[in-house]
DNA sequence: TTATCCGGAATGAACGTTCATTCCTGAGGT
DNA sequence: ACCTCAGGAATGAACGTTCATTCCGGATAA
């Protein structure tokens, strides 16, 4: 992950890979059939963790605006304390083995965006956000969210809470039914 | 432009953009000293290309609202009649070349960067927007706009015109002091 | 003829992957 | 307690491929 975060997949051979592991080259071959599956188990876990840590204290009975806060405050809070598992997402993200993981969750089976989507749904239900596509909404949030991450890793800005929550607050006013 | 926005730089060989062009391969490096390079200038054409674009029609004495309005939408649209275009610029960005542009446009001297600034700055004077720091202030408005394009230029949502002024829209409730 | 430009085969570096070989461990026999 | 050995795991040199770049023979223009 290190490497890939640092130098990005097409700079990162495996080579390098196995020496930072410490083990040989063909070594890696034991335990992951390609590189491409080593990318995308490693995708795998650090979903899995990034989901866990965003449940943490996640209270789905409390109003939309407060769950939205919740969870856009905590990736911010998370891809902050972590990140070299943000860069590594980010080329997931930009890179052909993520374009079929977006249209999933662009398109309905997705693994952490079940938990937006409900949220998203619910507040279109209560008209409690604007009546716009799923999509539409999905950028509103997250977009922003990602680009000031990057911007705070990349040390164009620093990010304290005072900051993370004005951001994820601004977030919202994008997102609510005014 | 076509074989990089479409495979990415790394399955993008001088030999099929040479034959894409119907020329050598070995003519290229008669017109451009090396990759990076060609890769830079092409760059440097289509951001010029899109900065006129966005001045089509911009008038400063509007009120800040009405400019970000213009310039938003501008640029949507641009993004979705130039796909390939889109697709080019954000790999750019995502790449060890645009970072050193972003670092650029996000400690002071930016090229297209200025006319966004300008009137951010110009909003924060006024109260007309939040009080946050510039680097927020552009992931609130292309965080959303970069996210939407792409997501129509991929086919998972279909941006009509009331579609983006709906998006812009939403943008600067998020921007604007409430 | 001479100067300039073009093409595409040649070059060498880098990469993912394979495979013949070596190493290690722990079970079984003495 | 000691030795033997089978088999799974690890190794890294070697392979085939791909790529950016170079180079030189020939075409074109002056």
């Amino acid at each position: 992950m290190e490497l890939i975060a640092e130098r990005g997949f097409h700079n990162a051979p495996m080579s390098l890979i196995a020496g930072q592991a410490g083990v040989g080259a063909g070594t890696i071959y034991r335990y992951f059939e390609n590189k491409e599956l080593l990318i995308a188990e490693l995708f795998g876990e650090l979903h899995i963790k990034v989901r866990a840590s965003l449940l943490e204290g996640y209270d789905p009975e409390k109003t939309i605006e407060t769950r939205f806060l919740h969870l856009g405050r905590g990736m911010l809070r998370y891809f902050i304390d972590n990140p070299l598992e943000f860069r590594y997402l980010e080329q997931y993200h930009n890179s052909p083995y993520g374009a079929a993981f977006r249209r999933d969750n662009a398109l309905g089976k997705g693994a952490d965006g079940d938990l937006f989507r409900r949220l998203f749904e619910e507040g279109l239900a209560r008209q409690a956000v604007k009546n716009l596509p799923l999509t539409v909404l999905f950028a509103l949030a997250f977009g922003p969210l990602f680009t000031v991450a990057r911007d705070h890793i990349f040390g164009f800005i620093k990010l304290d809470e005072i900051l993370i929550t004005q951001t994820v607050k601004a977030c919202w006013d994008g997102i609510r039914n005014i």
